[in-house]
DNA sequence: TTTCAACACGAAAACGTTTGCGCGACCCTT
DNA sequence: AAGGGTCGCGCAAACGTTTTCGTGTTGAAA
């Protein structure tokens, strides 16, 4: 139950001053071999270690830095943590982990909560209701303040900062150009509403490969889920009304559900239906029959994040005055094929 | 790119003095109105807000809480700090997140890290290593400074501490004996290796479940698994080979895992083989068929856990000796009926 | 007019570090 | 013996707070 001990309890048990201390145990050639020798061996026995608070406050930097994710029940954004904490980890830096649970206000109040010296930068994928409100006032001003900030996967054009980000548009684009390639033809997606980034992104690539392969666009063929924890029926009715050979979906929730309705529609896949998913996680790895996906991968996504951020903040040090250019990073997908499609052949053939 | 604004350039503005404006902020009745109001006005304008580690180290808490776990991409984990992120939020603590890899070596390091000062307390679950090892110095030296320490699922009996868990023995033996009740025979068990202490334990359920029905322990139909990324193989032997009629695994892997073995050795499930599973996570819920599990609500014990911290921690404010009485939780668990077992019935008939 | 309370504010210590600078003691050189 | 240089160490400021304890001014009571 004893305390942790300070360089002043040191200081005063072997009667020499706090700066003595300090410079000896960081071996400053100022001080005497013998006080030097004294002072750590001291130090060693009562297992020393400088307050971390204290030199925070100092050096006016905490070697910290804050996650802001929707949610953290969920296989990607877990890669993701999973990414960030191994490359601050190999750079000392310690992370703390904030959940928006899609609310516009938790993320404002936990952005502020840990602007206020807690933490030396940010990074952060934004909750839904802040996409769809459009109000990033939060994150300017923390950025405002010469805080970095890097974003990451569900980002916006409205904000100036580093970026990760993977190219949804040309993901989907490829995807469904392959399934088009190898003789689909009545292609389905299942998306989301609009003003969730990605998911607009994914949608605009399903459209353009269409498009530019001469396919007739069915509205029809495409479907908007709202409500995400109840669309087993929307899907299932979807399905089973529309009839596809193939159905692109915009998550490994749709996706499953999708197959799960196929199946119960009478539909083999995926001899009667190929499904494509979106993001290579648990379910698609489990499922049966296993879901051919386009894979992004989050521990990559993570580091690089967390490597910009700390380059940023080394940077400061060094010269004040950084230069305020910002990278965007597009993290390659591929395609992981499984059991949910016919073989897929590559190419225009 | 302008500094966060601190008491010292208040003053100087205002041309009072610091302490004025730390209590004309705090509303201090020792301030005359005029000023009061003043102060605060000009504190609004530029946005003040106390930085937190001048307070951590003022107050010498630090408002921040540290949840040690040996991996995070893992439904279960990422469901317990869910927990302990909701009620560390409502008390207006934070989380830090330290990923320990199963690894002994990080435990320890991010242990040491973080004790100097950094955060009030630690909720954590032992790496299989550190099970293995059977070292928890480092552990009994945090407890030993006065820092309180919450374990939770993975603990062990040699640290006297708060802990969270639920009773796998317990769990386990319902589940078997209701498959006993329930007219089956050849009860097949997947598990880990004995060191890791749940796996251990459900283990004594299974067998405790088999004595106590005057069922015979056929240790053919028990298989450890060692390596948990390349069980499949093992698994499909084991299956095949042994032919149960039930299939009791002690988590979510190994029953996915043993439904598609069982699959691909021509048995129906869960006509000719019924299989249980342990944590309710995404695979079961997802998987077809969907796997019948013991449930363990990550959330409730994230919460538990975190509160039972929090509490400890204010304690620690009101009377300095706090009593040692340390608690030990057990959260409720429950069988999820889904597809991969023939309809069970409760009780015995 | 003196005395005392109330009032409004400032000085300083404390939390635990690091570090630039000053200073005394010693030794060596003329 | 006087001057200069080196060595070893302590003082104090700084990081940004909060809070205790003065202290000077005012107004009113005696």
């Amino acid at each position: 139950m004893k305390r942790k001990i300070t360089l002043k309890q040191i200081a005063k048990e072997l009667d020499v001053s706090i700066s003595t201390v300090s410079k000896s145990l960081r071996d400053s050639p100022e001080i005497s071999e013998d006080t030097r020798l004294k002072v750590q061996a001291f130090a060693k026995l009562y297992n020393y270690k400088p307050n971390n608070i204290a030199l925070s406050l100092k050096n006016r930097k905490t070697k910290t830095i804050a996650i802001i994710i929707p949610e953290i029940v969920h296989h990607f954004f877990a890669t993701v943590i999973s990414g960030i904490e191994q490359v601050a980890g190999e750079n000392g830096y310690n992370v703390i982990i904030c959940l928006s649970d899609e609310s516009f206000d938790k993320e404002v109040i936990n952005m502020e909560m840990l602007a206020n010296g807690s933490i030396d930068g940010f990074i952060m994928s934004l909750s839904k209701e802040t996409q769809s409100k459009g109000d990033f006032h939060h994150i300017i001003e923390v950025i405002n303040q010469g805080m970095p900030v890097v974003m990451f996967d569900r980002v916006t054009n409205d904000i100036l900062c580093d970026k990760v980000i993977i190219d949804d548009n040309r993901a989907a684009f490829d995807s469904v150009e392959r399934l088009i390639n190898n003789g689909f033809k009545k292609i389905a997606m299942i998306t989301t509403v609009d003003y969730v980034s990605v998911g607009k992104l994914r949608t605009e690539g399903y459209l353009r490969a269409l498009r530019a392969n001469d396919v007739a666009v069915d509205e029809n063929l495409i479907l908007r889920i709202e409500d995400i924890d109840n669309c087993a029926e929307d899907i299932e009715r979807f399905i089973a009304a529309n009839k596809p050979d193939a159905v692109f979906a915009v998550n490994e929730l749709f996706a499953v559900t999708a197959i799960k309705a196929a199946k119960k529609a009478g539909f083999d896949v995926p001899s009667d239906i190929s499904v494509i998913g979106f993001t290579d996680g648990i379910i698609s790895k489990y499922s049966s029959p296993s879901i051919t996906t386009v894979s992004q991968d989050g521990i990559e996504m993570g580091g690089k994040a967390a490597k910009m951020l700390i380059q940023r903040l080394e940077m400061e040090d060094a010269e004040e005055e950084q230069e305020e250019h910002y990278r965007t990073e597009v993290i390659e997908t591929h395609l992981v094929e499984r059991e949910s499609t016919t073989s897929l052949k590559k190419g225009n053939f």
